[in-house]
DNA sequence: GCAAAAGTGTTGTCCTTACACCCATGC
DNA sequence: GCATGGGTGTAAGGACAACACTTTTGC
């Protein structure tokens, strides 16, 4: 990064423009990562990949970045377009960039979170090139869309654990039952009942809404939802060091 | 690496350039947020702005992305061009992407958060276009770098809680005031002494070198230092759900 | 009445916090 | 001998883990 030689009497906005135009020049694009929940199980939601190198295979969903468009408005644009919602979580978790990532030239991407209630949007999935797929471990996908959605699941079991984010899997109401399946199937792990439930009215932010389930073949459970002014007040202390 | 470009027919090659090619281009960067740590305070490495734009205010270490480079690789590299080290931690924290945030015309930039020991490494400073800085929370920067380095410190800040990144700031054998002044320093809190080194001891990774200190005005205090192997062993377990 | 899951408490252990005094060294 | 920080222990409170029985509903 030479500037110093060019500190000639030109604008100072001729001089960073030359500066830039030394830049080698890249597409980016984003990819969603976006996760579902139902059956009990976490979901992903997935595309036929527009390019015949992944025939077969499925992709996360992305898009180029306009040239006026920052990462986050992209990110919401791509899904918008998918689904239809912008009123979503959204958080970008990390950029990849392996120079031949993509067969089609030099392209890195950054690599977007978002998690959506299956049940209250309907996506038009009747393309039948759009479909929730299960998340697991041996999920093949195109490019490399794997380690991207590797990356994210990590991020987002770590991040359930710090944020109360699994409420936006969540139907508006939900047992506890379905509270702790989730958090089971992202966590990968069994807890324990009683001491999960002890936690999560220990926070104070459940809101019992009077009602109870009414298609289950056995006891019926008490349905919450999540209070989200309750729950802005304590927001974590830190100090602690953990390792 | 790529094995299916290799094995593509021309066509399909020919196929996702072209779709490639219809991307809008831009220039890519990264910025490395160096930290380090020097009379009990949390030090930033800064260069002078290139850009008469920002003449007289800092900037962070940053260079743009070689066409075939990833961007890891062209965080080592700017590391390396600036301290003449490439041993040492350097981790991805987010990418930045303001349509504007550069005057020079489109740039995106991916913040790298870097910890190195000031004292065994020896800069090319006397260049005084390179200094360290104090990190204050009202540090005026060029371009959006005070909002990434704003970013980076609340990174630094959560991870030295969950690992024992902080070592990499102190020199090999250190004293465990030392220790805590740094975590002092960057968790912008004091500590209690004797829970302090409790909790460190209790974490069975540091490891007394016989010696102590030499040069202090007071009772010296033993030097430790950090014991790789022991510590690669728990790792952290998770759950146990935290809000 | 039986299957299936809801709902509920207690106890022990461990971790975290708060807190005060003597010790070793330099000057 | 005094100033400065090094070094240590304990007790109380809070969080977490383990664990079993009764209740309610659908069938």
């Amino acid at each position: 990064m030479n500037e110093a030689e060019i500190t000639l009497p030109i604008s100072n906005k001729k001089i960073a423009n030359q500066l830039v135009g030394t830049y080698p020049k890249m597409a980016v694009t984003v990819d969603c990562v976006i996760f579902g929940f139902s059956n009990n199980e976490l979901k992903v939601l997935l595309i036929k990949s527009d390019l015949n190198n992944f025939k077969d295979k499925w992709s996360l969903l992305g898009n180029a970045v306009e040239a006026n468009e920052d990462l986050d408005d992209a990110a919401y644009r791509v899904l918008r377009e998918r689904t239809g919602l912008d009123d979503v979580f959204l958080e970008q978790v990390k950029t990849f960039s392996k120079p031949n990532r993509h067969p089609g030239g030099r392209v890195i991407t950054a690599a977007y979170c978002s998690l959506i209630n299956i049940a209250h949007h309907q996506l038009k999935t009747f393309e039948n090139e759009l479909q929730w797929h299960n998340f697991s471990n041996d999920i093949t996908l195109a490019f490399d869309h794997e380690e991207i959605a590797k990356n994210c699941h990590i991020w987002l079991q770590k991040r359930i654990q710090e944020h109360p984010l699994g409420f936006n899997l969540l139907p508006e109401k939900f047992s506890l039952r379905e509270l702790q399946n989730l958090y089971e199937a992202i966590l990968r792990t069994k807890l324990d009942r009683r001491n999960f439930r002890k936690k999560f009215f220990s926070m104070d932010f459940l809101e019992d809404t009077g009602e109870i389930e009414d298609d289950v073949p056995h006891r019926p459970g008490r349905l919450y939802k999540f209070n989200f002014k309750k729950y802005e007040k304590d927001k974590r202390k830190w100090i602690g060091i953990d390792f």
